[in-house]
DNA sequence: CACTATTTGCAACTTAGTTGCAATGGAGAT
DNA sequence: ATCTCCATTGCAACTAAGTTGCAAATAGTG
């Protein structure tokens, strides 16, 4: 993906093209897994972002629809982009996360509807406005 | 529930009857919703008990498969038994959660096998161990 | 270029949860 | 009932993720 994609994507999302923004929405497109602060922190390498702002840059990113987080089992956030084929960021509420017993990794994909109906009316008198699947088991490079 | 069927409980999971361990047993088999650290804390009340042994209790039984833990969005943990009809708590590693919107509640029960089913292939190479559905909506008491 | 609102960086702080260790206590053996 | 051993408990100190406040820097607009 083009440097010039980038800051239309984040044009296209009201937030102004900073090089911290576009460093860290960069490494979030060509993540095919939902990556910690940590791990984010690890892919910039050299030119280090202050962890505050890589946070605020992650919040703001989630606040506007452009990631979405994830809450791990071990209590820390992953964050992940999802991209439609075109590689348009699409914010989806209703997608499902599937997280490898091997490598740990988390990978983030959309539900069809067709599988959503199913769970839709799970129980008398609760109104369901969005769901989350978690999936636990072996990814296929771990397989 | 009766103070020797909490006892029972615990036997039957190998586990020692301690008043620290009835007390928080006694607390979760009489809660229909997940509850936190804290919230288990005040439900205590009087006799106050250490939070250190409270956060070992509940990973002693979250390790023995009496309840299970739940991350929240706000990276707290939740904790909630599951029990069948005849007041026997269950391990299952399939079931889901209902967060509700307004009361920020989380209930917690067993999903269907036919349910289950429509989810299981979703994509492919990906073997699915377990699962968890997370949902989000206004539970019954909110609308 | 100049102006303003937004973003960034640093230091100090908050809060959930953990670790180490000594004291206590449950439950099976005698 | 008492002894003994090992699991459990309580306390204090610690860790680590994430937040807050504030001053300095900078994007974007005219």
């Amino acid at each position: 993906m083009l440097q010039s994609e980038i800051s239309d994507i984040l044009k296209e999302f009201n937030l102004k093209v900073t090089p911290i923004r576009t460093t860290v929405l960069n490494v979030l497109v060509h993540s095919d897994v939902a990556l910690s602060h940590a791990d984010i922190t690890d892919k910039i390498g050299d030119e280090s972002v202050d962890k505050v702002t890589l946070y605020r840059t992650l919040n703001t990113f989630n606040e506007k629809g452009l990631i979405h987080k994830v809450a791990t089992e071990d209590r820390n956030w992953l964050y992940a982009i999802m991209l439609k084929s075109n590689k348009i960021p699409v914010s989806e509420h209703d997608h499902a996360h599937f997280i490898c017993n091997s490598c740990e990794k988390i990978f983030c994909f959309p539900v069809s509807q067709h599988t959503q109906s199913g769970i839709a009316s799970i129980k008398e008198g609760f109104k369901v406005l969005e769901q989350e699947i978690r999936l636990h088991g072996i990814c296929p490079a771990c397989q």
